[in-house]
DNA sequence: ATGATACCTGCATGTCTGTACAGGTATGCG
DNA sequence: CGCATACCTGTACAGACATGCAGGTATCAT
């Protein structure tokens, strides 16, 4: 879930041209604006995390729930009842969207109530529903 | 990567009350909600889906170089060369991500070009890379 | 205090997946 | 043709992870 991190990769120096003659390339300026603007290892992983708390089917009918629920919050027993699922499985995988701050949370006697953090994830979620429901949008650009 | 699937789920009919009063409960208001706009499997696991399609580093930096890439494209050669990494791992990643409709390729002798589907696809890799670089915008709403 | 409830956590298991090696296909060149 | 190149695919394996059972903690009611 929080992805395979990238394995090594060659120093980017400057100087890199070096090793370029020594590698297989098409379009050297490419491989070069490639190498200078690459997205690094650590923010690749930011990333990449951030998508895969949200590559669960599961998580997702959490999200929705909580995207569409009156006050903008449910607890753990209601989510768990109205998804069918195990009341443990929901509160593993609350966990995780807690741990990533996907989620914050809301203690009330024994009752915890669980909210979407901000609306980036209302976006993304919004996005991510939008495209499944396109055709598939021909280029435009 | 294309996601576990969503195991058993209670059937959703709408006299549904009948187990929820078997159920435990704290807001039947909410647990009806949720279970009438519950996110459908076939749907969340689409949505997974693409998700898990954007949840790897080496996909994330084939994607961030596509988006960056002066013509909006690059061959095989120059990705592998410029993100270093063998080019039958970037080979193995452009098909996961033509797939799944994310890149569309363009062949020209024996060179091959990749490039971004469509808009969609870049404003979600924009999202997702601004998201990791806020650090955690407090609720609006 | 006793029991019930709401939620959390440790663990085991089945499953998935990213990687690279080995080898295959297709195109271009001389 | 014969060779090199650009890319693709089959396979094996190590690592990751979602799920649910068993059991734990905290809060509330009687």
């Amino acid at each position: 879930m929080t992805t395979r991190s990238v394995s090594a990769q060659p120093s980017l120096s400057d100087p890199a041209m070096d090793e370029l003659c020594q590698e297989r390339v098409i379009h050297v300026e490419h491989v070069t604006a490639i190498r200078h603007a690459l997205l690094q290892n650590a923010e690749a992983q930011r990333i990449a995390t951030l998508f895969s708390v949200l590559s669960d089917p599961t998580r997702l009918q959490v999200l929705h729930a909580l995207l569409i629920a009156p006050g903008g919050e449910l607890c753990v027993c209601d989510l768990a009842t109205g998804l069918g699922r195990d009341d443990t499985t929901i509160s593993h995988q609350l966990r995780v969207l807690r741990q990533h701050k996907v989620v914050t949370m809301r203690k009330v006697g024994r009752v915890v109530y669980y909210r979407l953090v901000d609306n980036h994830i209302r976006q993304l979620l919004h996005m991510g529903i939008d495209h499944s429901n396109e055709p598939s949008e021909q280029e435009v650009c």
